[in-house]
DNA sequence: AGCACGCCGACT
DNA sequence: GTCGGCGTGCTC
């Protein structure tokens, strides 16, 4: 027996347990405290670690302890509000406690640098502050509903079609917290937070507001999280992984777009960023909105249950009308290289008018695949269970998967013959449709190829800004968090694919990117029109959509949910493997399966099923779904397996993960 | 997940 | 004779 304390360590290892340490040799035992940065030796290597607690004894041997190497913090690097959620989010998506702990600091933390930054000399700000805009009733409403929350935890949704002055209501509210000295967290989706949004809200408040955005360097990074934890800076919008940003004094939570998928994290830690934030604003006492022009179902669910406070916005402030809707049968009016002639004439008129017109297409390249007339060949991707993207500018075949490029072949591979053909339609394809039609008109495509080269996005917005007539041609990256004042015509060249897909979510999906795409349409006091092209306009869906708005549609597609008992009804979590050998990825999803209570009929396993995208990269993906009735037996049913998990997945050669509430089946 | 240890093939 | 292939096993 010694009376040497324990120091109980989390490390970033997948392992999902903590390692006791001796302390470091000579050092003051006041000064371990819990969340602090302990540098330690773990196998051959060193890692840094938080000290979660300090014991009396330890159930490893003593022998095999062995002394940390340094504690690399004079006070907790973690505040108790980002401590307590961090454990939470470890339980809840069954992540190892030491990965999530390291995933909430910044890089340079995580590394063992000192939590210190060079300081920079202020912005000086120009001038005054904006002056808030007047209010509409509905707006006033939302505001005072919040602003009398403010010191409690209540979840507001805020349902506001675009130009409806949701941004207003966040600005007066967050006005309401600053006047109270207290600090305010923005969440926006990934794609939204433009230099723009960021100076929309620093011209409104003469208080430091911070921006966390990927292009940041770290050093940046560090210094904005060390102001929010200070308390200095006063307001900090950013993307999802801001969720954990320390604050000394936080008063209010915003999320934007709070249906957005970008808010879940799609590899490793498989976190929810809105979740997460409702959870922290419980944690604090304080409110939280989470505004949308089309909120998600699980958000309108909680709204049914009374669990969240509905504040509607009315349709558009000012004159400005809603976009009319029209359908575009392409079974009827055979479309040339994807667009009608009704299609065509729409936007001549509108052009004509001297607007501009934003055409939307989920395909980059430009066409799908390359085809054999003569044999039926296509381009397939070699490593993926996917077809080789037709390029041609610059030429190749691409995957957009893994990126595989190759040249595009003259003849075909298989029957020699002189027979290929590009077929489908990609942005490359429609731009150059567009450029023969419409010869006199810039036509300005924005999708991933078009918008690499770093600035060549914001080069893009301006040219469209700067312009009268033009065409804007783009994947959805085009649709969302923009605003185009000039445009007013909207062209959906294909919506079929939301309508028929595996995956349950898919319409809701489409639903909101017609509704947010529609929105971009007609502001300024134009009216906007709305052109869909379709091969099936009676889907029962889209005919809700059109003509009873998205509430309504979103509430058939709830009942719908509800009578096949998918979320939010029920609770879903999918194990994905994958293994160079298909069989390898499937034994071990089944050797899972058999883990799992079979006994509990309130548990009901699919699978192992082949992912929908199969292969990927060279390697087989296949999925197992764990459904549950109720939350709570889906975490005990998940925890009973995990442990054993670890040492299984050795036996097989797969690499595996757990997705809790994923975002797409 | 890393990373070391371990036991069998073609290289200066 | 050694460099190095990735199978197996452990991390306080």
């Amino acid at each position: 027996m010694t009376n040497t304390p324990i120091i109980r360590i989390a490390l970033p290892t997948p392992l999902r347990r903590l390692f006791d340490y001796l302390p470091p040799q000579g050092i003051d035992y006041n000064s371990l405290i819990p969340g602090v940065r302990v540098k330690v030796p773990f196998q051959s290597r060193t890692l840094v670690g938080i000290l979660i607690s300090v014991e009396i004894e330890s159930s490893v041997p003593y022998e095999k302890l062995k002394p940390a190497l340094e504690v690399l913090d004079t006070q907790s690097q973690f505040t108790a509000d980002v401590y307590k959620l961090c454990c939470w989010a470890a339980d809840y998506y069954h992540y190892a406690l030491g990965e999530v702990l390291a995933s909430a600091l910044p890089v340079l933390l995580r590394k063992g640098k000192p939590p210190a930054a060079r300081k920079v000399r202020a912005a000086a700000r120009a001038g005054e502050a904006d002056q808030p805009l007047p209010l509409n009733a509905e707006q006033r409403l939302a505001v005072s509903a919040v602003a009398s929350a403010l010191n409690t935890f209540k979840v507001f949704l805020l349902d506001g079609v675009t130009g409806s002055g949701k941004t207003e209501v966040y600005l007066q509210v967050m006005a309401e917290n600053v006047r109270q000295g207290r600090q305010i967290l923005v969440l926006v989706p990934e794609i939204s937070l433009t230099p723009q949004t960021i100076e929309r809200f620093r011209a409104r408040f003469s208080v430091p507001v911070a921006a966390l955005h990927s292009s940041l360097s770290e050093q940046e990074r560090l210094r904005v999280w060390l102001a929010a934890k200070s308390g200095e800076a006063a307001i900090v919008i950013g993307t999802r992984s801001a969720v954990f940003t320390p604050f000394s004094n936080l008063g209010l939570i915003i999320v934007d777009e709070e249906h957005d998928p970008s808010f879940k994290q799609q590899d490793r830690f498989r976190y929810h960023a809105r979740d997460l934030a409702i959870m922290r604003a419980s944690y604090n006492q304080i409110p939280i909105v989470l505004g949308s022009a089309t909120p998600s179902l699980e958000s309108l669910l909680n709204v049914r249950r009374d669990r969240y406070e509905l504040l509607t916005l009315p349709q558009r402030a000012g004159a400005a009308r809603l976009p009319q809707y029209r359908l575009l049968d392409l079974r009827s009016a055979p479309a040339e290289e994807g667009l009608s002639p009704e299609m065509l004439n729409c936007m001549r008129h509108h052009l004509d008018q001297g607007n501009q017109v934003m055409l939307f297409l989920n395909r980059r390249g430009f066409a799908p695949v390359l085809y054999c007339t003569q044999c039926a060949w296509i381009s397939g991707c070699k490593r993926c269970d996917a077809r080789m993207v037709y390029h041609q500018s610059p030429p190749r075949l691409q995957c957009h998967h893994c990126d595989s490029r190759s040249h595009i072949p003259r003849q075909c591979p298989q029957c020699k013959e002189d027979a290929l053909q590009p077929v489908g339609q990609g942005t490359q394809r429609v731009e150059q449709t567009l450029e023969k039609h419409f010869p006199e008109v810039p036509v300005i495509r924005v999708d991933r190829d078009s918008t690499q080269r770093k600035g060549a996005m914001e080069s893009l917005l301006g040219e469209i800004h700067s312009r009268e007539k033009a065409i804007l041609l783009g994947t959805q990256m085009l649709a969302k968090g923009h605003h185009f004042p000039r445009v007013t015509l909207v062209g959906i060249i294909d919506a079929d694919n939301g309508l028929f897909s595996a995956d349950f979510r898919a319409a809701e999906q489409m639903g909101q990117l017609l509704v947010q795409v529609a929105g971009r349409a007609g502001r300024a006091e134009k009216t906007g029109t709305v052109v869909i092209q379709t091969r099936h306009p009676d889907h029962p869906l889209l005919q809700t959509l059109l003509r009873e708005g998205y509430q309504t549609f979103a509430r058939k597609l709830l009942d719908e949910r509800e009578a096949a008992v998918l979320p939010p009804f029920s609770y879903f979590a999918v194990f994905r493997a994958e293994a160079y050998k298909e069989q390898d990825a499937a034994d071990f999803l089944a050797c899972i399966k058999d883990m799992l209570p079979a006994s509990m009929e309130t548990v009901t396993v699919l699978g192992p099923v082949p992912a929908l995208l199969s292969k990927r990269k060279g390697l087989h993906c296949q999925h197992l779904l764990v459904k549950t009735l109720k939350r709570s037996v889906l975490q005990s049913a998940l925890s009973g397996i995990l442990c054993k998990l670890e040492s299984a997945a050795a036996n097989y050669s797969v690499k595996w993960m757990l997705d809790v509430d994923p975002v797409e089946v």
